[in-house]
DNA sequence: GAGCGTTGTGACCGACCGGTCATATGACCG
DNA sequence: CGGTCATATGACCGGTCGGTCACAACGCTC
């Protein structure tokens, strides 16, 4: 957690600071990522750094934290407060964390490589967090989906729960791929065109259908 | 590419040296993967590897290419000739590459980084082939589903063959959990007792429902 | 044995890392 | 002005890395 010191900065520099190793876990994931960097960046001594952090794990942490508020409020903002079907309200929360992913890069960028974290004594609690923070969420919607009809009840809740949050996650790369969007170039050189929502909305209806309806051809009844 | 000297190696020196390569590539990914801790694993002398590879590169693409080699041709030979249909073949191709996981869980464990390796410039072509040649294969079986009427002709091909790739992928974690099977102990202390087959295959029953039926509560025809 | 090509060796190189600490700076107070 | 305290600094530390190279050891033929 940032010290006194690091709260009391005047919020320009703080900002300069948060910016710079945003930047820099964004890209890098937690071992290449570089304090000496940061610093540097943000145009400080790299000495300043660990009068506002306890160390590299604790700024990491701070990053993750303040990434995955900014995400999940972003998404329950954009929510209507009234429980559609369980598809609808699936597709809306996959829909507006692509939306956040898109203006977001850094952000999005960080906790991307968070969940990818290889599985050092450093940051394995952090992405473990993360990953049961995520399938918490996607539960509590299968369970309600189930309760209210939307699902089948002898689906395998565990492994539809571990389905959607893995797709859910990878849902980037697909999207990188599909579009041409470069994550890596929106984080390095700011923006970039994001998908627009249309685009966006025809693969979330394709990953849908197949969540929906399933890819078997169904002999007509 | 291995140099002339590797080949000449005496077997037991050789595959003494394999096999610590592999067991560091196991369990680090590739930047914190280190050269010297091979060579000390192997009891040689560092120069020596490069006297066998022309770098850590070098050697990283021999191992990944031998893994990849034995994953596939195990899966291959595992597979009856004879095509049965879309969902019963893709179970068989999963169930045996689990299989060949808890198996060689060394060469599995390298295969999985590298296909999560974060992409620095000297693995991002090794891992892009990786899943090149993944996808390739899986869009195969769709194809063939679909002219065999297994499959919807209305599917989403490309995102089928995405999500296909990614939960078959990722299935490891998913049973690393859902078992209480540790990997990287299999990797490091050799063996574990791996899951029983009866409840590897009930895994891959609910997999494979779940793409076959989507998850969809269908009122009654 | 001498000569020679192949293979083995580990001290060494420059680079970078996370983290420390003696010292400098500057703002506030009496 | 002196004194005090929070903050800023960057040279420095021990460590590890990938890679090199001068040299030693070996195996072969003559």
């Amino acid at each position: 957690m940032p010290t006194a010191t690091f709260l009391h900065l005047p919020a320009e520099k703080r900002e300069r600071f948060t910016t710079a190793a945003l930047d820099e876990f964004a890209v890098h994931d937690y071992r290449t990522a570089s304090v000496s960097r940061i610093a540097r960046a943000a145009g400080i001594a790299k000495g300043s750094v660990y009068q506002y952090f306890d160390g590299k794990q604790d700024l990491y942490l701070h990053l993750v934290t303040l990434a995955a508020e900014r995400k999940f409020g972003f998404i329950d903002g954009s929510l209507p407060a009234d429980a559609s079907g369980f598809f609808t309200r699936f597709r809306l929360t996959v829909f507006h964390g692509a939306r956040f992913d898109f203006t977001h890069p850094k952000l999005a960028g960080l906790l991307y490589n968070a969940t990818y974290e290889p599985t050092g004594p450093e940051t394995r609690a952090v992405s473990a967090q993360l990953k049961a923070a995520s399938q918490r969420y996607i539960r509590g919607l299968v369970d309600a989906g189930i309760r209210a009809g939307d699902l089948r009840a002898d689906l395998d809740v565990d492994f539809a729960v571990f389905a959607l949050y893995q797709l859910s996650v990878s849902l980037r790369d697909y999207m990188s791929e599909r579009f041409d969007f470069s994550f890596a170039d929106a984080v390095r050189h700011g923006g970039g065109s994001p998908v627009p929502e249309d685009d966006l909305m025809a693969v979330l209806d394709a990953f849908v259908d197949v969540l929906e309806r399933g890819m078997a051809l169904r002999s007509a009844a």
